[in-house]
DNA sequence: CTCATTTTGTGCGATATATGAACAAATGTC
DNA sequence: GACATTTGTTCATATATCGCACAAAATGAG
């Protein structure tokens, strides 16, 4: 791509927006500019061009996003038949399993949730559609990374950052390396607590007719009512039967 | 604010994003040319530029979002604790209805979905936060606009298509207004098959502690599961107690 | 209240972008 | 397979943006 083709201002502008979703809703010119590491004046006309348009509001002091930059993610989740295929019969799973049903697909290092039914209340985390988790200790994150040729897989994980968020969570690069091979052999991944403490969960991967690994379904459920080794004969049939009817419906 | 203070290249851009939203994944930079009526030259940089980003890929033909997009979004999702805060309790509320509840804000002449918690299938209908839906014959839209000052309320129905989604829509703005002012006196509202055949609900407004409309919470049923005269016996007493419970975590 | 510090707003030259036409490549039609 | 159409890309140049430096305003400490 040629020098000429970029759009500096369009970059810098996104680059805005999410400086929003770092921090609070209500940024200065100041904030957004040290957030952003851009220059004030061009942080001011993006801000401007965003209230302009209506995605934002200023008062004279703090700028405060609307609902109208959902559109923005809107278009990916509307223009994506995924999630509105997988919703209901991610609804049906929830249901019949008695716990949160979600769908996520892989973007970088991260699982994105696509679709989430809830039955109760998760832990301390809220997940909605948008909402990132790093792969290599969310269950989706096995599967989607599981799929990956492994050369590929490797990379990911050498640009995660491979902290540990309970005890329990695996973070040595060869061990994450055969637990994606075991996931890929068995079909499933099971997590105990390995992102926070008092949440299982088991994820298969949702193939396409072509048997292309397209995104992740998992049930999450608290520790203290399923144990991990149960995970596996309580959800994986409901799970199977989900996955199997969605590689008839996808395209 | 100045001519100079609006960055062009930026709006364009944005406006690239949302293109994909009213139609189909893949746009041809031909296609996107025409939904957007700009230049195929600029067109074609923004989307170069997306690509760049990573938050589009191109195959030489075709340019996909990516689920980076959500980001832009989950800004406004993750910045606002509104929709952080709300989640748990339309949790608590949909298990106890048995039934989906939902909670929107306004934007312009439409409902946004912030959160939804789901029970069962809805009808066709597909709703995931950043949904959109015409507020005049929607249960939280009517409560939403409720809660406008009358002459405010007027100006959003006179921007929106009036346009009828089934035989029951109620589409005199006379006899919307008449019907805000039953909703803001009985706290409530009920739409009766407005929006879809089949499809009732019923609506309240999420209150701050200084009484101020922030947002509003439902929930939806089969109209031949409850019928509309039951909706208020059976749900309004959850919803109140939703409501109740909000005002007080609510800033 | 005053001074120091931080934040916001503005003018300007250097630089980057948008535009529309022209061309090349691909696609569709008969 | 030849023609007509659509699409993607390039280019020159008129125009708009960027980031700096400075001015004005707000904030805060003493």
């Amino acid at each position: 791509m040629r020098e000429t083709d970029f759009v500096s201002g369009f970059a810098k502008g996104l680059k805005v927006i999410e400086a929003f979703g770092e921090t609070r809703q209500r940024l200065t010119i100041a904030e957004a500019s040290k957030l952003t590491g851009l220059d004030r004046a061009t942080v001011r006309r993006s801000l401007l061009t965003l209230s302009e348009l209506g995605y934002a509001v200023y008062d004279g002091k703090f700028f405060t996003l609307t609902p109208k930059v959902l559109r923005l993610g809107h278009a990916y989740l509307a223009a994506t038949p995924l999630p509105i295929i997988i919703q209901p019969h991610l609804d049906l799973l929830s249901e019949r399993a008695g716990q949160n049903a979600s769908a996520s697909v892989l973007d970088g290092t991260e699982v994105v949730y696509i679709a989430r039914a809830s039955q109760r209340r998760v832990m301390s985390i809220n997940l909605t559609p948008g909402s990132r988790l790093p792969a290599f200790c969310a269950s989706m994150g096995r599967v989607l990374l599981s799929a990956l040729p492994e050369s590929e897989a490797r990379a990911v994980l050498e640009r995660t950052d491979l902290k540990a968020n309970t005890p329990n969570t695996k973070t040595d690069p060869e061990e994450l390396m055969a637990e994606f091979r075991r996931v890929r052999g068995q079909g499933y991944a099971v997590i105990d607590q390995e992102l926070e403490i008092g949440l299982c969960s088991i994820a298969v991967p949702v193939e396409n007719d072509r048997g292309q690994t397209v995104a992740a379904i998992n049930i999450g459920a608290p520790a203290a009512y399923v144990a991990a080794a149960e995970m596996t004969e309580r959800f994986l049939p409901l799970l199977k039967e989900t996955q199997k009817a969605l590689r008839l419906v996808l395209p």
